[in-house]
DNA sequence: ATTATTTGTCATGTTGCATTACAAATAATC
DNA sequence: GATTATTTGTAATGCAACATGACAAATAAT
């Protein structure tokens, strides 16, 4: 029951930043007094500080802030094709360290990428305030993975197959601390559900469009993960019976229609330029270049066609778009919702906004450290 | 602390059946003497008794057994086109009494609907044992339910809009005990999961094909219904860019490819014979008759293809077919899985099984009980 | 018949929050 | 500037509920 209310008050400060003890009061439902105690036991631990703030205007005697303090630390880490990021996060949600190291496309091999993985967080560790805490690790990584006992089942991008990166990681790092593995959609929308463009909403789909594309689904709070963790793997949604053949050996894939490829394909350009040859269409568009608009146009039709699929299935409140989705928003917003007014009852309609990524290429580096803050909060509650 | 702990048993029981206490011991973590307690309690409450049972073979003092007494009830109501269904449910699940009133397909206005309900709950209710304690009502309706406040937003096919059916029943039935309103899919699809097909299960899709096509998802362990509760509405998913105009509008549904009228457009019949029509070709198919069997075959094709994407986002454990899918589960499986096997990653096709429904056209109106006991079970907790 | 094992029961201990009264700190009032 | 109303922290005491540990009861194995 202690640690129940611990990790209530805990978390709350998490996600909700620093509060007045009158107002965990209210929020926990607990009496003044028996806050006072939690409160107390949580800055004896060091996992708080108290501050007295001015009265704000209210009277009576004033009531000082618990804030969260962001000694303890979690480390991302975000695993991508052609770079690698990790990241210290403070209680309460705080970026204190962050590096990105940059390689080329060919080196994504597993016992490379560990290393880097290392050195970066010996670097960033190095970097911490000395009498920092360190609680867990977070990693996202593209591709499936097995939420019973986190191996990578299948990272068709990084060509990885049944990797136990949990294993690798900590016997390369010299830190003791506990690793959570998790999918980089699924974690993107995590961190924009808490702390990105749809922050404070719970009901979330987020989509990411890269060379392929993934999703991640937030339903009441909580990634919707299935069975074995893989839910979200909307890349493959069946969208056109007549459409392109994908390299999963299906046709008409969501990803072979609103990838980075099909945009290329559709402004006639060659279709292996990259990231690079996206951003030319982006700044296109942005100075009004009516062929490529078009070519977001007719994007825009695709992706309302396989996103009135989702609003109708998981009635959510926000979807984010990340990747290139996101700066293309504008672009494509038109048909897009031309789309969903069509497919969707209105009702349902009613109920979802549409929000460019805030966090962007970091968004799955931030659900890391979030994934680790799950975990952390539930180890700070347990010691002693 | 108290009312969790009985909730956690109640609810066990209520689930997984009779269990020793020795059993609650072990599953609960709590002490033998405070399962003592709490049992006690239960028993004096007269929620459950306990009855000696024999060892079991096993040596030491012989545990009894626990079991849910079913004088505690909830009712059922069921709402469909062409019936209304009312039961009685006891805790643990089973049914105490069920009727039935058929009715023409343009009477389901909804002052004669409410009235119905009423007569057929006072006569169940008339004919339950004495001393039966009634705790709540559930209700399946087939339209949008909103969660915030029950409201029935839209019924389409009972021609219902903006219904306050809680109050409506409330006003006419002469018992005081709180309604509770759901969708007919989700909730079938809740039966399925806890008592039904996919027993056990915590992550189901389920499907129902009539006249629309219907859809529920169960995600660890809980109902997805996304903000309004509006979720699971797949009967208008985009599937056929080409396909045939559906009466919402849009174009190639999902219910204009695999909903009745589909299938009888199919083999060749008349598209408005209704659920006997259907029967027909069910018993066609059942005989061998050729062109039907083609017929249902295609139908597999467009079920697999949209079944791919729920597949591919949710990554499902089962997938429980309701309404005429259920018997033409086995007329549709290979093209379905030829799609299945095409469309989605092979580590997520491993993880679901394809069944059809075990409840039939009483999984609603069992769900509406699970959602009925789901609010019972809190209040017994609550009491006194 | 005896022993080992499992489990229920009861007396006592401990944990943790609620209750209550009071003190402290602020704004409003005069 | 003193007084009052209001809000909140603090500390002593009480209570609810589960844990602990010793013992008795009921069964199978020896």
């Amino acid at each position: 029951m202690r640690q129940a209310n611990l990790h209530t008050i805990l978390r709350s400060l998490h996600l909700g930043g620093a509060a007045s003890r009158s107002r965990i009061v209210a929020d926990t439902g607990l009496t003044r007094s028996a806050v006072g105690v939690l409160v107390a036991e949580l800055v004896d631990r060091g996992y708080v500080t108290e501050v007295r703030s001015d009265s704000g205007g209210k009277r009576g005697r004033p009531s000082p802030s618990v804030e969260p303090r962001s000694k303890n630390v979690v480390l991302a880490v975000e695993v991508l094709v052609d770079s690698v990021a990790v990241a210290a996060v403070g209680l309460g949600g705080p970026v204190l360290r962050s590096v990105r190291r940059d390689r080329s496309r060919d080196q994504t091999e597993i016992g490379q990428t560990v290393r880097d993985i290392a050195s970066l967080v010996a670097s960033v560790v190095a970097s911490l305030d000395s009498g920092s805490k360190i609680w867990s690790m977070g990693v996202a990584v593209p591709g499936l993975v097995r939420r019973s006992d986190a191996m990578v089942i299948l990272a068709p991008n990084l060509r990885w197959e049944n990797i136990d990166l949990v294993e690798l990681l900590r016997d390369e790092m010299s830190l003791e601390i506990p690793v959570f593995v998790g999918n980089e959609a699924d974690l993107a929308a995590l961190a924009e559900s808490r702390r990105g463009a749809a922050a404070g909403i719970d009901d979330v789909v987020y989509l990411s469009g890269e060379v392929g594309v993934g999703g991640g689904f937030i339903s009441s709070a909580q990634i919707v993960d299935g069975v074995s963790g893989f839910a979200g793997e909307i890349g493959h949604l069946p969208v056109n019976i007549e459409g392109v053949p994908c390299n999963c050996g299906a046709v008409g894939c969501f990803e072979t229609e609103v990838g980075e490829e099909a945009l290329l394909r559709r402004a006639g350009r060659a279709t292996d330029g990259g990231r690079v040859a996206v951003a030319e269409l982006l700044s296109a568009a942005a100075s009004g270049d009516e062929s490529v608009l078009e070519a977001f146009a007719e994007h825009g039709r695709w992706l309302g066609f396989g996103i009135a699929g989702l609003v109708n299935a998981l009635n959510p409140s926000a979807i984010v778009f990340g990747g290139f989705l996101g700066p293309a928003l504008p672009f494509v917003l038109e048909n897009l919702q031309k789309q969903l007014a069509m497919r969707v009852l209105s009702v349902v309609q009613d109920d979802v906004s549409l929000f460019a990524s805030n966090l962007g290429p970091d968004a799955p580096l931030l659900g890391a450290s979030e994934l680790a803050w799950n975990h952390a909060l539930e180890a700070m509650v347990l010691e002693s």
